[in-house]
DNA sequence: CTACGACCTCAAGCCAACTTGAGGTCAAGG
DNA sequence: CCTTGACCTCAAGTTGGCTTGAGGTCGTAG
């Protein structure tokens, strides 16, 4: 593992798509692990690459960064608890949203002029 | 309509599950309309309770206040257009919580100690 | 009389997740 | 030699969606 493999803060922010600051900013509360130094500036594993598209996709998914924290670095086990009451949340999400679709579908298609007015959402 | 089936302001909080700062909220920022005043007090149309409804569920669904207004007071028809971005919005976003999910689950079957160190996380 | 509860206004505070700004280091290039 | 660009730190600002606090008005009940 020479040091040559190790990236610098502009590669890892332009190659997951996140802007430098954002980088840091995971640094700094810790929900990517500290980088080493040289010369001052940081050089992060190429694993962060992974870890930080992971870290995009659960906050998609809703999670915050500090349950997406919890869940990256427990040792215990404990996470599997932790995704375990997500995956119930999450499926619950999508069932509001599947509801939420067919809502705004029907609507689209009931002739109101004004949705403020449309019996669908004043008789709800 | 006389004046005695319009709503004080701890009737809607109450009714519709949310608080009185939050009802006041509302109305300052004009996604449900200005309450007429008796006695400098508050009295809303009961329709309000059916708006905040669809209020809090358009939330849910992931729509800020601020497209709930556009959504809810446009006259011109443009809803329909916006309704329909947000319909493709929504469904990406319903199969990206799909992809969570199973993603989820299957860590969660992987036998991995620690999420951080699981290959389906370093190597996306 | 006074205390209570429901209401009022206006300003400020709070949280997450970042961004922005000021001020500085360092190496490479024209 | 001077500029440019990538990086640094630290503090403060931003946005959305509310909540909280201070200070005040009513009307009813004890």
């Amino acid at each position: 593992m020479s040091s040559t493999d190790l990236l610098p803060i502009g590669e890892v922010a332009k190659t997951s798509g996140i802007s430098v600051s954002a980088v840091r900013y995971y640094e700094e509360i810790g929900v990517i692990s500290s980088a080493t130094r040289v010369g001052g500036k940081r050089r992060f594993d190429p694993a962060t690459i992974g870890r930080v598209s992971f870290i995009r996709r659960a906050q998609e998914a809703g999670f915050s960064l500090e349950e997406i924290g919890t869940i990256l670095d427990d040792e215990t086990g404990i996470w599997r608890v932790l995704v375990d009451d997500k995956l119930i949340e999450l499926t619950e999400r999508k069932d509001r949203l599947e509801t939420m679709i067919s809502m705004l579908a029907e609507i689209r298609e009931c002739g109101c002029g004004a949705v403020a007015a449309c019996p669908l959402v004043t008789t709800s």
